[in-house]
DNA sequence: CAGATCCATGACAGCGCTGTCAAATCAGCT
DNA sequence: AGCTGATTTGACAGCGCTGTCATGGATCTG
């Protein structure tokens, strides 16, 4: 039965090949924009092509040897706006340069990354980007033994097992409580998500510390929450700690957060940065449109999945390219710290 | 040159039955999870698998005729937060029934739309799920030929090729200009972004103005932009309607504008609602978290892309599905409207 | 114990395409 | 015309896997 239906109506080279009163080779050619074919036969194919409404199986092309257009991408999730910017970003260049993603979402979950790895693996696309969680060793082994080109993105703090795009989050940590002290505050609390799940956040806390540190300070109170990060979350955080006499400033594991640390604090009546001061991190659009802008750092998401697609890119054209790549990040001077 | 390397390095079933002294088809048999195989020859296999590294290559095994595991996914956009909303629901589900999603992002351009069905189309993907934009003639031929399941996501207010998912944006319009009337509102205007490109934002103000029309009003004040929707540009055209005379309430296109409209009133030392009162669409946390609580609609993103998966999955085994599926909407009474 | 039934395993062909190499055609020149 | 080199076209094999059908052995039945 099935096989009916797929005999009988699916279109393939051979087909168009008869339509045309070419051989499939040369069909190919034509599908492929190959140079070496004359122009009249391009047109005649290209007349069977429209007449037969052939579609292109890439399925049997890959497999016959030519490489794939498919992209593996995994990200540890898409609720989270950060993954999604890196992804806008890499999709945009993947695409204008005639690549797909596939997608796979690993939960923060280092067991389920190494399954998706592994059978993302399985369509042997042309190459890898996966925003970390843990990579564990099946992961890399995994990794290693694809031989295909791996763009790790987000934090360069490790070492990658290919190539890696981003940017130093223990560097963005320790800007932010430099340019914090040198504007005088001196008293410091942290408000944070499930730090377990996302390590970057911890860098950069740890970071933000190793800062105050020099200086002889440290965080006088920390919230946190085994729970992913959300404006609500933030928001009962900075209640908590407002309960029980706050900190002169508050630093937040991202601006979702803060924008949480923001609302509270604006709901009670209290002026920002007068009363509390509070500084963030990504520098999200609604951070810097809330009505005190948000003291945070860019982070340059989109530019990350750009940079991580011209990776690929380049080794493609078969490019010598580096292997690490710091997009750098921006402190945005805000009116809440 | 890449012919030796391949050959050098690629497990394929063959090696793995030889290791494990089984033919490839019993290999096949385990790596698939057939019953048909006894304990002692599975634990033979599994050993050779782990021994040689075998990865399964998807690319040969969905050529063979067994189905790809491969759902296309095309949406407009990613950097709205809505369909990255969408895409999470739909891949969780896809995720855990084993199957991976290949991404298409049509930038709103039905031009660009129709050439990545068709791209993905090539992949001889088993489901496809898209949240139109246009769907020109081409692309619902393609949809028609290729003989899979489609499932067309975010409004049911027109008649799908295959399935749909989704909510009556008309009737969310209305409902909310219901309900502000019903509060006592009569004095609206409307603020929105590109109309063009997102059909569905128009389809809630047409409905909106439908319930106003009714009660014999109108819009007495209407600014757009022809850009994607942001929270700036949601507080720049609050700001230039506020400069002349505003109207009682303010309809925005949806939350990211309305957090716009509330953070430019805020900003103005505006109280909201009682010098403007602003309703959206959406029912993002972000509205939800804020001082004031937005008023806004809940459009259950994450349920669509969810129901959309089980749309496909349904398809997968056998079963016959509704063709429509209204996952409804909340209106979230919130303190701005 | 013969015959029927079930289970585990294997042989074989072929999915639709492209890389490789060879053949045919054409143009340009002496 | 005869030759060379470039261009255009084609034949063939094979990518790695799975559907189909066949086989051999174990188990059951009366």
């Amino acid at each position: 039965m099935r096989i009916d239906v797929d005999k009988a109506d699916r279109v393939t080279l051979a087909d168009v090949a008869e339509a045309a009163g070419v051989s499939e080779i040369t069909v190919s050619r034509v599908v492929r924009g190959m140079a070496n074919v004359s122009q009249v036969t391009v047109s005649k194919v290209e007349e069977a092509i429209a007449r037969t409404g052939y579609v292109r199986n890439r399925l049997a092309g890959a497999m016959a040897g030519a490489v794939s257009n498919q992209i593996a991408v995994i990200l540890p999730s898409l609720s989270n706006s950060v993954f999604a910017d890196v992804l806008d970003g890499l999709e945009a260049r993947l695409q204008s340069a005639g690549f797909h993603s596939v997608l796979g979402i690993s939960n923060y979950d280092s067991e389920r990354e190494a399954q998706l790895i592994e059978s993302l693996l399985g369509w042997q696309p042309a190459g890898l980007v996966i925003a970390p969680t843990l990579l564990s060793d099946r992961s890399l082994r995994l990794l290693e033994r694809g031989r295909l080109p791996v763009v790790e993105v987000m934090d360069i703090d490790r070492d990658p097992a290919d190539m890696v795009v981003g940017i130093s989050h223990h560097q963005a940590g320790k800007s932010m409580a430099y340019y914090l002290i040198g504007r005088g505050y001196r008293s410091f609390g942290y408000v944070g998500h499930d730090i377990e799940g996302d390590h970057r956040a911890a860098i950069r806390r740890d970071g933000f510390r190793v800062a105050l540190q020099e200086n002889g300070l440290d965080f006088e109170t920390e919230a946190t929450a085994d729970a992913e990060s959300s404006i609500p979350l933030g928001r009962r955080l900075t209640g908590q700690i407002l309960s029980n006499g706050a900190p002169r400033l508050l630093y937040f594991s991202n601006d979702d957060m803060a924008m949480g640390g923001l609302f509270e604090a604006m709901s009670r009546g209290l002026h920002v940065p007068q009363d509390l001061a509070v500084a963030g991190f990504n520098g999200l659009q609604i951070g810097q449109s809330a009505p005190v802008a948000l003291t945070t750092i860019e982070s340059h998401r989109a530019l990350i999945g750009q940079r991580a697609a011209e990776q690929l890119l380049g080794r493609f054209a078969g490019a010598e390219v580096e292997r690490r790549i710091d997009v750098g990040f921006t402190l945005l001077p805000g009116a809440s710290a």
